[in-house]
DNA sequence: AGTTATAAATGGAATTATTCTAATTATTAA
DNA sequence: TTAATAATTAGAATAATTCCATTTATAACT
């Protein structure tokens, strides 16, 4: 059994390929149906054991494969906390990533317009911001712990 | 030779070394002197091969040893930028980091108070922030290119 | 449908930054 | 000056990721 994108999702996913002039195959729309399932921001490991449930036969390069196209076709974003393994999220709007250090659970936290403007502002003349990343460490809800 | 720091740096090293229980050793003063010397925010790797030129036996091991020891001292601190090799930094001013994906080259950006207060006030409630971290990346200084 | 050209997936080896380990050397306190 | 302890050393180990050569799947074109 394959996992299945639900119709909308579906239709992102091949578009975004098909833009790119990439193929919509059964192990990215795995993989991507796998980050949109439980947005919890899975390493690239995590993604491995749950793709393997659904296509046995998937490599470890193939799933790294997969979310480089996925990355790419902006269709993921990668999260990068410290040192540690890369973290795959499907949340494409501006926020930031709070990290519990007791739980190592992150937590996506919106960025509202006026916040991100003054954010971007602290950039000097004569440079050019492609990426902005904001992240904090410490510890996490509470209620949840 | 070793590499010696400057009477006002010397103190505040082994101060903050001393003040934990640490030794203030050659190897310890060396890799703190030349991330205070350059402030080009060097890896691991660079700080090894210019402390070689002071302590030619200086080992990698010792290098990451001296370095784990300044960041827990506070005396520097570290920058990750994606999955690139940490860089250390001594500017100990709450600072973001600007990365040019051309020449490879860091620079500090200053934050100012209102827009760091704003970016802490983003953090919910039950949620305790410990550290922040902002970078961009993007092109850098037209002027230096 | 069948062929062909090309893209993607695969398994395993290689790489890279970093950490660990056990033995040696240096520092500090008595 | 010695003893106790901390730091350094060389090299092995680890972990995440990338590379490589081969096989398989996909899409375009008959």
């Amino acid at each position: 059994m394959t996992f299945s994108l639900t119709s909308p999702f579906r239709k992102t996913f091949s578009n975004s390929l098909r833009e790119k002039g990439l193929r919509p195959t059964k192990q990215r729309e795995c993989v991507y149906g796998i980050i949109l399932d439980k947005r919890d921001h899975p390493t690239a490991d995590d993604i491995y054991y749950r793709v393997k449930k659904y296509l046995p036969g998937t490599s470890f390069a193939t799933v790294y494969n997969c979310l480089e196209t996925l990355v790419g076709c902006g269709l993921v974003r990668q999260v990068n906390m410290d040192r540690s393994p890369t973290r795959y999220c499907p949340n494409l709007t501006p926020h930031a990533h709070f990290k519990c250090n007791k739980t190592g659970r992150i937590y996506d936290i919106q960025i509202d317009e006026d916040t991100l403007s003054r954010m971007n502002a602290l950039v000097p003349q004569g440079f050019e911001a492609e990426n902005i990343d904001l992240s904090f460490s410490g510890t996490g809800n509470a209620l949840e712990n």
